[in-house]
DNA sequence: CTCTGATCATTT
DNA sequence: AAATGATCAGAG
């Protein structure tokens, strides 16, 4: 991908279309359902717009600084239906600051793309909605700021016992993994003890991408 | 209905 | 083991 006119424009010729279609252009056979493949679509959505950030921590685009994110909307309400996944919140790294964060990175120049569900409407029939550009406005990187350091903070003062999902008006901090009994990470407590946890993920609340998407769809 | 904790697949 | 792509499902 070359320019982000570029991008827009193989968005919109696929606003409409459904999950089916863009699947077949691809010559990919879709899930039953999500259940054991929970993020299908996006998956759908990198390869038809050509991503290239892969599983590192960088954007999609990296060339275009622009991070692809999917997001389930409710086509009546047209509101977001889940929280949104950001990236992985690092376990013991002090020193890194806001500016030099992954979350400030990938949230600086988002290209959400709407994707119609709800429960009963078939994987394969939800269709694609129009996507769009978003950077955070000033009052809004204000508290994301302050959302990231007071979680950032928890994190390396070695409290995480205390962190739970609550914290933060914006931002917050989820479990992220296959499950919570594999897959555990090591963790050192203020105490100094080593411990084995769940690893976790930064995460936008839903309440936070409706006031997004309100903004962009009243637009 | 909303929110939090739990979970699924894949790649490097 | 840790990063990516997220949604599920029960609790409140």
């Amino acid at each position: 991908m070359k320019t982000t006119k570029e991008l827009l424009n193989l968005c919109d010729q696929i606003a409409g279309i459904t999950i089916l279609e863009l699947a077949n252009s691809l010559k990919i056979t879709p899930p039953r359902s999500l259940n054991n493949n929970k993020g299908w679509i996006g998956q759908l959505l990198e390869q038809h717009l050509g991503a290239s950030g892969g599983n590192l921590p960088i954007v999609d685009f990296p060339n275009l600084g622009i991070e692809l994110k999917t997001i389930p909307i409710n086509p009546r309400t047209l509101q977001p239906l889940e929280s949104t996944f950001i990236c992985t919140a690092p376990f013991n790294q002090p020193g890194i600051g806001w500016e030099q964060s992954i979350v400030k990175l990938k949230l600086s120049n988002v290209l959400w793309v709407p994707i119609e569900s709800v429960n009963n409407l078939d994987l394969i029939n939800r269709r694609i909605g129009k996507a769009f550009l978003w950077q955070p406005n000033h009052d809004q990187l204000t508290i994301l700021q302050q959302d990231w350091q007071e979680l950032t903070e928890m994190l390396q003062f070695g409290n995480i016992q205390l962190l739970s999902a609550k914290y933060g008006q914006y931002l917050q901090i989820r479990p992220k993994a296959a499950n919570c009994k594999d897959n555990l990470a090591n963790y050192i407590t203020s105490n100094g003890e080593s411990i084995k946890t769940v690893p976790r993920g930064f995460y936008f609340r839903t309440s936070f991408t409706k006031s997004i998407l309100s903004n962009f769809f009243i637009c």
